[in-house]
RNA sequence: GGGCCUGUAGCUCAGCUGGUUAGAGCGCACGCCUGAUAAGCGUGAGGUCGGAUGUUCAAGUCAUCUCAGGCCCA
């Protein structure tokens, strides 16, 4: 017995019911023992930060991951897939602080970093077990992943191999410390990661500095003497002016510059940006024009007269450089620098050789030695309990005593960020900082990348192509708590002198220090050994009788995730073996947002360490947005969540619509609707009533799947027509799913299970099921249907998990895999596709969708039967195709014959032809156009003969134009008389005449069609026998009586009559003429 | 400001190397079927392809510009 579907299926219940058999059956463990000595295929996760819930999007990188492991799966691969966890960074310890009511990051050693980072751990380990978290989302979704094995990155294990690949790149030198200019928090003393940044910019009015001062030397003699005209927002940076910056190509000039006011009359010689010269007030009178890069070696006289520059050792100070990102938008086109506070800056200044001048400290105010402005603070600061103002006022006064201001105001409208916990503006500032130099091996990560498949390709070689080909320095170590530690110990006497530490074992190497200064071994200090702070910050190294110290800071989170490869192993301490088998990766997955973090992290780390790509194949997914496009935000409130879609829909449905509804690289509109309608009520409503008619006549007929199998080449031309589909089908679904097209293998089996099985496979059988007794025609439609149902089974089963292991478990008899996860899915058997038999019966739809429409269009309902229908033919193999398929054509279309025409038989075809573009054009060219209308004229006598070989000779007005009926196009065929429809070349004619015959056939359909309804509305049995009578007129009655023998049969009548004097009888109407039936139940 | 992506029927999406009645599903309208029946099937009406210019015999498809939306970066 195959068990029926629930009457109200929920699916949400059905995989409850799925996950519960998974688990007590231990499905995934099984695929994995079932593939343990198959090639690997292997997949590497990116570990979810274990930081606030899940949202909707997750699912869709998880969906995928989980759909490409599980087919790999049932195509013959071992898929080893270990979970991981991201435990260090920022958001944890901020969510730590926020516990345990820590307001800032400097009050964090006094409160202990031991007992802080404790805090850390416990953290992230409850939420790795959170209940409607990471474990639980993976779990309910299907996402088969190993997680009793995940790798989590604050363990000694993952850490030791984090230090392992830090050390291989000191080795290489390939590790440095310089100065990273970040965005920080001046009351604070903190610098603000992006995503903070990102919350606190305001809009605000800044000062508008227009600046000048004199030029001392210059290669353009003329121009000595004379002033530059600079530009800046931020008067406070000028006390640490070292250089300016012009652009190489953008033009300058020298002007004469008269400005009047009431009091007095001005007269400068500026130089300044062509474009920029509207920015001066007065009258203009240009005097000299040169290129920027004759600008630059220029000497100018420094702008305050506080920083220290000698240039005597940097010959580069106080003189215009050469600044790519100088431009004329606004300002004068001359860009002042300040190294310690500008990205620019401070990369000019590496290159230029200029002196670094820090004349600010962390927390925002001017040092010593900077005269009159000394102990002030940079900007308006609010600090809790008073304000302070900052020098922006007083610098331009003094310049203005200097003579070099030219005109300031305070109206520079712009965004600009700020705190988002004090509320003051963050400043730009370089902080001394550890870089890995990968612009050195630049060139390997882009030789690299070009062996990484990419889905979509564009990513690859647009937007991470791009941010490679303009790699910066990678900034490697912060200034926080909770991460891996930095694994440099430093020369107390010489900070150039480094060790690196790449295992625990080096570690050991280093002793204790104990709270009261004394040196002992790792193990006689009775800690345990964690590497993580405090513990590494008490190691001490003695070399040559100098005492080495580790540097204070962990290192970027980001290095761990894209340490992972090896990490995850505890490579190269272990798993050597492994490692070499399972790198690169063949597959990952995951957002377009990773494309600069864990993509480009673990390229880095894998160029540098193995010179191999991390990965062979990458599935990017793009964002999922609100179905209205906007972004989902906790802010706007819509947001969706995941268990509560599953909760409602189930999981199968969400990750089916997820591939179907659009490609996943591109931006996905969620509508929950949308998955209800097009996924639910279409694609899965279709297996299930696939899945419940199989059984409504399997469950009557007893057929088991045990009976012996009908070989393909017995069964009927139907059966074999599937069949041969379902194997084309999968042919081409595993060709899609090797190219990572997931949309398209998808809706490729959606269509197949809808369009071809269901509704006409099934459909045109419907008989061959409940007609007489179990026969040899009968097996094999039953096995016929199990067999491609279970085919689509197999190739749904990756994304659609739960529905198909179900309905799966429904089917399978004993000696089937207990799973269909354990299902193999090979290459389909080439023997049992006949592309000449698809081809005949596309044919047939074709014409049976032609009659169809000309029924609709003649006001004849189908079950009128008509004597024929016409169908012109070119030739005999058109012919014998349709004759082939012809009883599935006159069955669908209750139509009597098909009558063949050709040019041979009959003269009533006319036809119209169009020009075949594509061979003209390239003969014709210009005069395409007036071939293709003579085309148009064409006879239907001049298309016979082109269609027999002929080459025609079209006489144009300039010119003879020769065609063969390569040339032509048949647009349409007209038979005279007739109603036509045409398409797709095929043309079809019905013969809408009447017989006697055919009307009473028709009454007789009808008739039945009452019969059956009257059947049902009495609650009879299908199997029950019955009699009729009935009291009709005379035609139809002379019907009936003529088609006695079809209704019985049709209605299991064991006696039809009419009766002229009928009581208690049902009053119907057939062809607006009343009659009276009554039937009655016969045992 | 730079990079990438998107813009085709009411909605969600297809449209290969440029070729001439621009496709599908949903929705809608009308109808069929009544032994898959709180199922199944069909027919039809709806777009000139965000806008402009250009290349070409020919452009939704190529180029340039432009508008709108999204993402990443500055």
């Amino acid at each position: 017995m195959y068990k029926n579907l629930p009457e109200k299926l929920s699916y949400p219940d059905l995989e409850q019911d799925v996950l519960k058999f998974w688990e007590e059956n231990e499905i995934f463990n099984k695929t994995l023992e079932l593939r343990k000595d198959a090639p690997y295929f292997t997949f590497y996760e990116g570990p979810p930060t274990v930081n606030g819930k899940p949202g909707i999007h997750h699912m869709m990188a998880r969906t995928i991951k989980d759909a490409i492991c599980r087919y790999k799966t049932m195509r013959g691969y071992y898929v080893r897939r270990q979970a991981g966890w991201d435990t260090h960074g920022l958001p944890v310890e901020i969510q730590v602080e926020k516990e345990l009511g820590i307001k800032d990051k400097s009050e964090i050693p006094n409160f202990g970093i031991d007992k802080f980072n404790k805090a850390c751990r416990e953290l992230v380990y409850r939420n790795i077990d959170m209940a409607e978290g990471w474990r639980t989302l993976t779990t309910r979704m299907g996402y088969w992943v190993n997680l009793d094995e995940a790798y989590i990155t604050c363990t000694n294990e993952y850490i030791e191999s984090v230090w392992w690949a830090l050390k291989q790149y000191f080795d290489k030198g390939l590790i440095y410390r310089g100065f990273k200019v970040v965005p920080q928090s001046p009351t604070i003393a903190t610098p603000l990661s992006s995503h903070e940044l990102s919350q606190g910019y305001k809009d605000v009015q800044d000062p508008s500095c227009f600046l000048k001062t004199k030029l001392l030397e210059s290669k353009i003699s003329e121009i000595v003497g004379s002033e530059i005209l600079i530009w800046t927002t931020t008067p406070w940076t000028l006390l640490g002016n070292v250089a300016t910056a012009v652009g190489e190509d953008i033009d300058y000039v020298q002007v004469k510059n008269v400005r009047k006011t009431k009091e007095l009359v001005e007269e400068f010689t500026l130089v300044l940006a062509k474009e920029r010269i509207s920015v001066l007030e007065g009258e203009v009178e240009i005097l000299n024009e040169f290129k920027g890069s004759e600008l630059i070696g220029t000497v100018y006289e420094a702008i305050l007269p506080f920083a220290p520059i000698d240039r005597n050792e940097t010959p580069n100070a106080l003189t215009i450089i050469a600044g790519d990102f100088v431009s004329t938008d606004n300002g004068s086109g001359i860009v002042h620098l300040a190294p310690a506070f500008g990205e620019d800056d401070y990369r000019m200044s590496l290159v230029h050789n200029l002196p670094f001048i820090q004349h600010v400290t962390p927390d925002g105010h001017i040092r010593e030695g900077y005269g009159e402005f000394s102990g002030r603070a940079i900007k308006n600061f609010t600090y809790e309990d008073h304000k302070e103002e900052g020098v922006d006022k007083d610098v331009v006064i003094y310049l203005k005593k200097t003579f070099k201001n030219y005109r300031t105001t305070n109206d520079y409208l712009h965004s600009y960020p700020h705190c988002w916990r004090t509320g003051n503006p963050i400043m730009y500032y370089a902080r001394e900082s550890w870089f890995i130099k990968s612009p050195e091996y630049k060139a390997d990560l882009i030789k690299l990348n070009k062996e990484i498949n990419w889905q979509p390709p564009e990513v690859g070689s647009g937007r991470f192509g791009n941010w490679l080909e303009e790699v910066k320095e990678w900034s490697l170590s912060r200034d926080r708590f909770w991460g891996s530690p930095l694994p440099l110990w430093v020369n107390e006497d010489d900070e150039n002198d480094i060790i690196a530490v790449g295992s625990i074992a080096e570690l050991k190497e280093g002793k204790y220090k104990m709270p009261d200064g004394s040196l002992v071994s790792l193990e006689e200090s009775g800690e345990e050994i964690d590497l993580h702070r405090p513990f590494v910050d008490h190691v001490v190294f003695e070399r040559n009788g100098k005492k080495f110290y580790r540097v204070p800071e962990v290192i970027d989170v980001w290095f761990d995730s894209g340490a992972m490869p090896f990490a995850q192993l505890h490579y190269p301490f272990e798993n050597k073996e492994l490692f070499e088998k399972s790198f690169p990766a063949d597959f990952i997955a995951e957002g377009i947002d990773q494309t600069r973090g864990w993509f480009y992290t673990l390229h880095n780390i894998s160029t540098a360490l193995f010179n191999k790509p991390a990965y062979k194949n990458i599935v990017v997914n793009e964002l999922i947005l609100d179905k209205n496009g906007v972004k989902m935000s906790k802010r706007l409130g819509n947001t969706i969540d995941p268990f509560e879609v599953m909760d409602n829909l189930g999981a199968d449905a969400v990750r089916w619509y997820l591939f179907v509804n659009n490609p996943p690289w591109k931006t996905t509109l969620f509508n929950t609707d949308d998955i209800a309608k097009t996924v639910i009520s279409d694609f899965f409503r279709s297996l299930t009533n696939t899945y419940a008619f199989f059984t409504l006549y399997a469950n009557i007929d007893d057929f088991t799947g045990n009976e012996d199998f009908i070989p393909i080449n017995e069964r009927p031309e139907i059966d074999k027509w599937i069949i041969s589909r379902s194997n084309s089908v999968l042919s081409q679904f595993i060709e899609l799913m090797d190219a990572y097209e997931l949309t398209k293998a998808h809706r490729l089996i959606q269509e197949f299970a809808i369009n071809e099985l269901s509704n006409w496979y099934i459909r045109r059988n419907r008989r061959r099921f409940w007609k007489g007794k179990i026969d040899k025609d009968k097996i094999a439609a039953y096995q016929t249907l199990k067999e491609v149902l279970v085919n689509i089974l197999t190739m749904s089963a990756s994304t659609a998990p739960f529905l198909s292991e179900n309905l799966y478990l429904r089917l399978r008899t004993e000696n089937d895999p207990i799973s269909i996860h354990l299902y193999d899915l090979p290459n389909p058997d080439k023997s049992l596709i006949d592309v000449d038999l698809e081809r005949r019966m596309d044919i047939a739809q074709k014409i049976v969708f032609l009659s169809r429409s000309l029924r609709e269009k003649e006001n004849i309902k189908t079950r009128q039967a008509l004597k024929r229908i016409l169908v012109p033919v070119m030739n005999e193999i058109q012919k014998n195709d349709i004759i082939s398929v012809e009883k599935i054509i006159l069955e669908e279309i209750n139509v009597k014959s098909i009558e063949f025409v050709t040019e041979e038989t009959s003269n009533v075809i006319s036809r119209k032809a169009k020009g075949n573009f594509r061979s003209l054009g390239k003969r014709y060219g210009k005069t395409t156009n007036l071939v293709a209308n003579a085309i148009k004229d064409l006879s239907n006598e001049d298309i016979i003969n082109l269609e027999k070989g002929d080459t025609l000779t079209l006489k144009l007005k300039d010119f003879d134009a020769e065609i063969t009926f390569e040339d032509i196009e048949i647009l349409s065929e007209d038979i005279k008389g007739w109603s036509v429809a045409s398409e797709h070349g095929i043309t079809v004619a019905l013969d809408t005449e009447l017989t006697q015959e055919l009307i009473n056939e028709g009454i007789s359909r009808e008739f039945v069609n009452r019969v059956q309804n009257l059947r049902k509305d009495l609650g009879f049995e299908v199997t029950d026998r019955i009699v009729i009578s009935y009291n009709a007129t005379e035609k139809i009655n002379d019907a009936l009586v003529s088609e006695k023998e079809y209704i019985c049969n049709e209605t299991l009548s064991l006696n039809i009559e009419f009766d002229e004097n009928l009581q208690e009888a049902n009053e119907v109407e057939i062809l607006d003429e009343k009659l009276l039936i009554k039937i009655e139940k016969q045992n």
